[in-house]
DNA sequence: GAGATATCTTACTGGCGGTAAGTACTATGA
DNA sequence: TCATAGTACTTACCGCCAGTAAGATATCTC
């Protein structure tokens, strides 16, 4: 809905094309921001000052605007958390540090979060697992080293990364929707969980 | 595409629905199993023998018949678990039982699993919550008490119950998709994580 | 300057979710 | 027993949207 800037059908007066491709996800982005995750293609192409045909040339139908966007969160995650991680010893603190940052990440683009998982049915499976994996696939590889490090058997890297991916997402889905507790202290609740597990290390002061 | 009972307009002569609300349900996992997690609601009703209204009249529209089957599948899901892990002693034994069966389960109702996880966009948080939370809330109160009976914090339950769901969505969908491994070998390698942490405990032979 | 080609827009198609309007049977009361 | 009300269906439609085809106007090349 910004105010159209009406163009006449034909090859407009220049030598390139009029937005590229990263312009379109960016208003991709802020249309989904101000729309939800249900906005309609055709929402996407105003707010870039286009038209649909457009968007469908520069990027691709629904799931490939949904897949191009979920690159650039993964990427921000990523981004994000290697970053934190950087200030923290290794260890749980990283970690706390890394589901932190999640957290943060994933609310700050909410609306994106959504319309990224929330993908519309059919060939769901395939696009779920293709996002999850973006971030799971670095993490296995992460895993399996450390595993092999320790001396310890690192084939349990995909499933571990794939949980941990599922898990930080369902988490940060709760919180976002319904939870009022800190992200801070969320995060060392589940740092506990992912750290030492269920059975946990009995004795510890419950961390601020 | 059941052989269609073509029935003329108006009241059929009988003095009850000719089709309930629990075979509609039973027309939709029959509909969703054949088609995958795309079908439409005239595919629901043809299956059912009747005609796209009476779904709405019956169940509502296609949100509530995903949030009904979500139910049914959360029942199954619990159902099952109970089941499984009254056969093994308390601890790490039954947590394997419990993901276990939770793969098992969810694998064989595949095209169920993706309808009802994958709703269409728009109203997702809200719907995918709903669905966790109805794995999560009961998980949530074992937590708690199991927490407080050890001694420990038990504010981390609702933290902890959505992250174990999410987890386990998650390497559900993973597995299903396109892991090659045994139910039995994810299983353990899961449990692994969900009950040690990824610090783990050290030293122990990797379990079959 | 006349095709060929590139870059747009308008205009359409097909399908689906959801609903309104119409049809045929049953139940009730005078 | 017959009209009126209510019930349980179907057909037929509306609106929306993803995705595409056809048309319009510019630049490029020889």
């Amino acid at each position: 809905m910004t105010d159209r800037v009406q163009r006449r059908p034909g090859r407009p007066a220049g030598r390139q094309h009029v937005v590229d491709r990263e312009r379109v996800l960016d208003a991709a982005e802020r249309a989904i921001a101000q729309f939800g995750a249900g906005v309609s293609i055709e929402a996407i192409a105003r707010e870039a000052g286009i038209t649909k045909p457009i968007v469908y040339a520069r990027v691709g139908k629904r799931t490939e605007v949904s897949d191009a966007l979920a690159q650039r969160l993964a990427d921000r995650l990523t981004e994000a958390a290697a970053a934190a991680m950087q200030t923290c010893r290794a260890g749980r603190p990283q970690l706390v540090a890394l589901i932190r940052t999640t957290l943060e990440t994933l609310s700050a683009h909410r609306e994106l979060f959504l319309f990224v998982t929330g993908g519309s049915s059919e060939e769901m499976p395939q696009r779920t697992l293709f996002l999850a994996g973006q971030s799971a696939k670095p993490l296995a590889d992460q895993i399996a080293v450390w595993r092999t490090k320790v001396g310890l058997d690192p084939s349990v890297a995909n499933a571990w990364a794939y949980g941990v991916v599922g898990l930080l997402n369902m988490v940060s889905l709760w919180w976002i929707t319904e939870s009022d507790q800190q992200a801070g202290e969320v995060a060392e609740q589940v740092a506990d969980l992912v750290w030492s597990g269920l059975a946990g290390t009995p004795p510890r002061a419950t961390a601020r």
